[in-house]
DNA sequence: AAATTATTTAACTTGAGGATTAAATATATC
DNA sequence: GATATATTTAATCCTCAAGTTAAATAATTT
């Protein structure tokens, strides 16, 4: 359930106003509404966002028990934590670049190069 | 200069063969054409891969000494350095969301819920 | 129950990204 | 120096993502 292609997430985190909406869930979550009024989207333009949000599982969707025309959106952890896992990943290469050379470092023979 | 925006860089890994460029360089660096014989990507179709990727930092390209027709390239960290970093903020939303429920937790009252 | 509010869905348009083929560039080999 | 090799650039095509306006849906208020 987690394994939400990181092609997926990836795409959803690549535009911009995304990126915007998830800093913004960051503090608290927000209703569909307060976010299109923050940065000038149009409401079905934020409705698109939202659901692709939703689709990658970066974001759950809630009604609001008040008033049940709002829906609530707040962030999920789990593509998150995928996306570092695969960073993570790769960043284990510098680590063994960092090996490999001083590997090789250790295989010079010490004293003044020449 | 590390500053290559998390936009360009989300994009650049949100495609596939590009991800997939990245593990393989994970390894050790490639041959621009060894990166286009291994999954079948046209030569050309692998060029502008490449020339995202490095536009964004996300890689760099060197002469090979040898022979300076063949183009080597590597991976660069900073751009997944500075993604690591902004996946860091959003994770602090965990922290701050247990906190706060802990502190919720701690307002109510001891005893049994009624 | 009529009118208002919150949000989504539909239909359509526009633009950007990626693939392909053909040509260009640069270097190496014979 | 002619030919072959490695890679990129150009030109073109196609698909898909995103925005817009208008309509639909659903719940609330009066």
């Amino acid at each position: 359930m987690t394994a939400r292609s990181l092609d997926a997430t990836l795409s959803a985190l690549a535009d911009p106003t995304r990126r915007r909406v998830v800093d913004l869930l960051r503090k608290r979550p927000l209703r569909a509404g307060e976010l299109a009024a923050r940065f000038r989207a149009s409401p079905p333009a934020m409705s698109r966002h939202l659901r692709v949000l939703k689709a990658t599982g970066l974001v759950e969707e809630r009604r609001s028990e008040r008033d049940a025309r709002v829906r609530v959106y707040r962030l999920r952890p789990e593509p998150f934590r995928d996306l570092q896992a695969w960073l993570g990943e790769v960043e284990a290469f510098w680590s063994d670049q960092l090996a490999a050379f001083k590997a090789h470092a250790e295989r010079a023979p010490r004293g003044p190069r020449r």
